[in-house]
DNA sequence: ATCGTAATCTGACGCTCCGTCAGATATCGA
DNA sequence: TCGATATCTGACGGAGCGTCAGATTACGAT
């Protein structure tokens, strides 16, 4: 809860575990195996829940072993977290890597919305605890979440800066303040899908409003009428 | 974990505790001083840490008397939240009750991010914990989440609706939808309001560009240049 | 194939916290 | 002042925690 420990995963530095060893083939695929199964009991339960003993029963092996990869369970949600993070670059590459004016535009601000709810649904169980953990404090996990946003932040701030350029978007406005309200609306909206439907709004119309909005925001153009 | 229990507050119906009884005054006073000490845990440590025992001890009594007003530390969370919410009316009567056409309309989407901020500010702590378990699929947290942000939606989407009708906006929208995505980029952007400074955005900006998706989304016409 | 060493795992322990009683104490109206 | 009722608590069995010291396993060198 108070301090991180530096990175926990790609670099073989410290890892942890047996006072600072590099764990080998048999030790990465417990601490892999361990992983797996708190991630399957941070799906089906609460985070408040998650339990060391549990973990360690699931994956057939005792709690101690469990202290010889991850410092506490937080420890573990971090190292998933880190996991998930890598995939997020597939967000900041498709703002990136696609056209943003006309129709073709609009098609993108599509796409961008359908990437990230699928994202979001790939990983909410992971991004729950993230979100509560940064909100809480803990600078660990906000380093994650911020690498995860921030280049899709950046990404369309790109996209804004190049419309003031050209006069389509008014030089007054902060291209980063935009973006960064962008992503959150897209961020929360997919994060609580589930809760819209409750309230019988269909996730298609989200998604046409989202893609508006989005196309509006960054480009200043009204978006092609449905 | 699993299961409601029905209301907690204002209905002094069940309040679970000896037996089902109603609390007299001392039995009261009690209850709502183990409420704050609740609340001033949540605030300077993090939710998994919350422990009974220390809620107890902070308010001067035993844990056995936590348990006579509360089934887990859950459930007083959720009594917190259903203060809380009762508190959020002043975010949907700002909506309905201001205007939304012309530089009176910006001014009042200004209003409605800055009462949006500040609520978000006061009860950010226990806000958190209500979109961790409503994300974690807990029907009582749901509800009261809901209870806050619908309103605030279906008054967006009173406004919108206004605006087809006076055709400023198109008619192929969904009001609700669109109204969902707004009051979304408002809850998650004062959420997170912290980690737009971390990247150097600052609140003011924020402010704007909030301000202006907010008054484009609902009354379909341009923000006034600022 | 065998052996020695380093990597990996685990039983067992002392501790904290949980959640529930039965019984002690405080409150209040008559 | 005296019950009756509301409220509180000590005490207990059980679950999980986090840490050892020692057992087990893997693997390269012979």
């Amino acid at each position: 809860m108070t301090e991180p420990s530096a990175s926990t995963e790609v670099t073989p530095d410290d890892l942890r575990a047996v006072d600072g060893r590099v764990p080998g083939r048999r030790g990465r695929a417990t601490r892999q195996r361990l992983l797996e199964c708190t991630a399957d009991l941070l799906r089906v339960g609460t985070y408040r829940d998650v339990k060391v003993i549990d973990i360690a029963r699931d994956a057939g092996t005792s709690p101690a072993t469990f202290y010889q990869y991850f410092s506490d369970v937080e420890t573990a949600i971090l190292a998933l977290a880190e996991e998930m993070a890598l995939d997020g670059a597939r967000l900041s590459a498709l703002v990136r890597d696609r056209p943003w004016r006309g129709r073709k535009g609009y098609e993108t601000a599509v796409a961008l919305v359908d990437e990230t709810f699928d994202f979001w649904d790939q990983h909410r169980h992971v991004l729950r605890v993230v979100d509560l953990a940064t909100d809480e404090g803990d600078q660990r996990f906000r380093q994650i979440r911020t690498r995860l946003l921030h280049e899709v932040t950046l990404a369309l701030a790109d996209v804004i800066g190049r419309a003031q350029d050209e006069g389509r978007q008014p030089g007054g406005i902060d291209p980063m303040a935009t973006a960064g309200t962008l992503v959150s609306m897209l961020a929360h909206v997919a994060a609580h899908l589930y809760g819209f439907e409750f309230w019988g709004i269909r996730t298609r119309d989200l998604r046409q409003s989202m893609a508006r909005q989005l196309y509006w925001g960054t480009t200043g153009q009204k978006p092609p009428s449905t």
